[in-house]
DNA sequence: ATGACGCTCAAAGAGCGA
């Protein structure tokens, strides 16, 4: 079975690419982040149509909101707010097979790298800390994916001194993704498929000129499985090509397969 | 150092992204 996850920015804006992403990559599971739509907006009939039954909404005005969208039943839904705020960031299910996925959306956190000056990101480090706690209890075998805002390794950036102070980057964020890999034991199935320090991105801002020519680009999304379900993974994938794909979210997909 | 872009909506520019 294959997992994909995808940070949209607008899932109605881009439906068009959602779809082609679906009809060339079929995977089982889609995860979305940044669908920006209430629940009862959502463009359910295009996905329908593609074969994805099974669909699970976090979504809210305007910002933020989480999808799921499955060929396969999504059963004992579940959906976390770890800021206590209100915000759509986080969602999971059973798969058939027993698999739990889970699909979030870390804040961005700020321009500001300081917890005293920004309060975005302290909020951003609190979520990941109660993730954490989370985490550690966390017995079954699991499959967490989605934007996690933070780019943890020096390959995962265009360039570790540049961004050392840009919030996505900066050492604290850094442990406290750490923090959280450790109270599971996560596997970083894009670092075991493509070993740092080979060029691994999933995102490039909009504002470059040429995203391909400057290729400054960060790793900020992720797939981490359980330790007991690492070695089941047999391919991952990111789609590239797809920044420029129409009007293209500033994300790409990634997708894994997992022998289950 | 700055600003570059793009999406949403109380609909023009503010708020947010990262």
């Amino acid at each position: 079975m294959t997992v994909a996850s995808w940070n949209i920015n607008s899932v109605r804006f881009r439906l068009d690419i959602v779809e082609r992403f679906l009809r060339e990559h079929a995977p089982d599971v889609l995860c979305l982040q940044e669908t920006k739509v209430i629940d009862n907006d959502f463009p359910h009939a295009a996905f329908e149509a593609l074969g994805y039954t099974y669909r699970l909404l976090n979504g809210q005005k305007m910002h933020h909101g989480v999808a799921m969208l499955s060929k396969l039943p999504l059963i004992e839904d579940r959906r976390y707010d770890w800021q206590d705020n209100g915000e759509a960031r986080h969602i999971g299910a059973r798969l058939p097979n027993g698999l739990l996925v889970e699909n979030v959306y870390v804040p961005a956190g700020g321009d500001i790298p300081d917890t005293a000056k920004n309060p975005k990101f302290a909020q951003k480090l609190a979520f990941l800390e109660r993730m954490t706690r989370w985490s550690a209890n966390l017995r079954e075998p699991t499959l967490i994916v989605g934007d996690f805002n933070i780019a943890p390794l020096e390959s995962d950036v265009w360039s570790h001194k540049a961004l050392l102070d840009v919030v996505s980057h900066t050492p604290i964020e850094v442990e406290h993704l750490a923090r959280l890999a450790a109270a599971h034991d996560w596997v970083d199935l894009g670092r075991r498929f493509v070993p740092a320090p080979q060029r691994l991105y999933t995102w490039w801002s909009y504002r470059a000129a040429d995203w391909k020519a400057s290729d400054r680009g960060r790793r900020l999304d992720h797939i981490w499985a359980s330790p007991a379900i690492a070695d089941k993974a047999t391919r991952f994938e990111i789609v590239e090509d797809a920044r420029n794909w129409g009007k293209p979210s500033d994300h790409i997909p990634q997708l894994v397969e997992l022998a289950l």
